[in-house]
DNA sequence: CGCCACATGTAAAAAGTTACATGATTAG
DNA sequence: CTAATCATGTAACTTTTTACATGTGGCG
């Protein structure tokens, strides 16, 4: 998957694995994230198998920056991708339910304790959410009006961190509640 | 992780690979899912870890059954791992956002089609989750009246299956209609 | 002086998926 | 006769995580 994420953002423009890790930190972070060990040699990979090429460039003071463009090849493999829909929910993998769910015999002040942690997790989450989705609003759509459409997919992926955020939140707050009264 | 949902289970009750496979599918499923194969040797690694032990049962006319038990090392691990609070809110891997964040310039007419079936796939999840909730309330508080506690933690796992499903139908249904009149 | 940003990698381990492999019974 | 249920496993592979490894320049 992660293939097809740095697919997807060299078909954008040339980048290198640094920036490739911080733009996925910036946006795509909240539904599927990756360590830069993971980008730096799935892009290597990806070389080998001829769907990106790239070019070392030489900075004064700075280290060397090895930058990646995506070639027809890697293209292809992007766009035959997208357009093989998926027919499957995505499988869900969440920590917190799995501790939950045996946590009957814990002690419910340390329950409640883990439950109010996660509240100010996701809390701080949410409100981070809302400011990018200001940031995308005010200042990228002017940047750069060639990517208007890109946009309106990209603030539909961002309503979807939002609302989880919401829901979480209110979810926690509900079992925290239904746990103290227990 | 599936280490801790198999010695949580276990912790209720002695159980084979096959069963613990089928009390995932039935009640973790939802927010942790594992293959037969990753069950059978973690139980196995397990056994070899000494926190579980295991026992062959000959059956006339079935297949032999591996029973494990847990054992006091699996339970202090378990008990550990429930123990050191979570202190990050779990990552999460959305397939269908990655797609969609890159689904500008995508045929709508195919992203459309993709939403509308995860649509369809969301509603039945969600009409699979209220039905379990039927259950639990109306068959398993009575049948086992021991666990009367820990059910209340399940339906809290249940009840965060239930809002991320209304919550992804609700999203789907406004990016749909957005999409349509972009 | 210490931490952060810049910048790229390798190695090893853990986790998870997919495919291969077998075989009886029972219900439709 | 065909599919599902019961029942367990191995092997190969892919993916992801964690740790190791290095080095400069700027800011407070």
């Amino acid at each position: 998957m992660i293939k097809y994420i740095l697919l997807g953002f060299l078909n954008y423009q040339p980048m290198t694995g640094y920036q490739l890790k911080q733009a996925i930190d910036e946006s795509t972070a909240h539904f599927w994230h990756a360590h830069h060990s993971q980008i730096y040699t799935t892009l290597r990979q990806m070389e080998g198998e001829g769907l990106v090429t790239s070019e070392l460039l030489q900075q004064e003071s700075l280290p060397d920056r090895r930058v990646y463009t995506i070639q027809p090849a890697g293209q292809q493999v992007l766009k035959d991708w997208l357009n093989q829909t998926q027919t499957e929910a995505s499988p869900i993998k969440e920590d917190l339910l799995v501790r939950l769910f045996f946590s009957a015999q814990r002690d419910p002040i340390q329950v409640l304790t883990e439950l109010r942690l996660q509240f100010e997790l996701h809390q701080a989450k949410l409100a981070a959410y809302l400011a990018i989705g200001e940031h995308i609003v005010n200042e990228y759509a002017k940047a750069n009006p060639a990517w208007k459409r890109d946009q309106q997919f990209w603030r539909l992926t961002l309503d979807m961190g939002i609302h989880y955020e919401e829901m979480y939140i209110a979810w926690l707050q509900n079992s925290i509640k239904k746990i103290e009264t227990l």
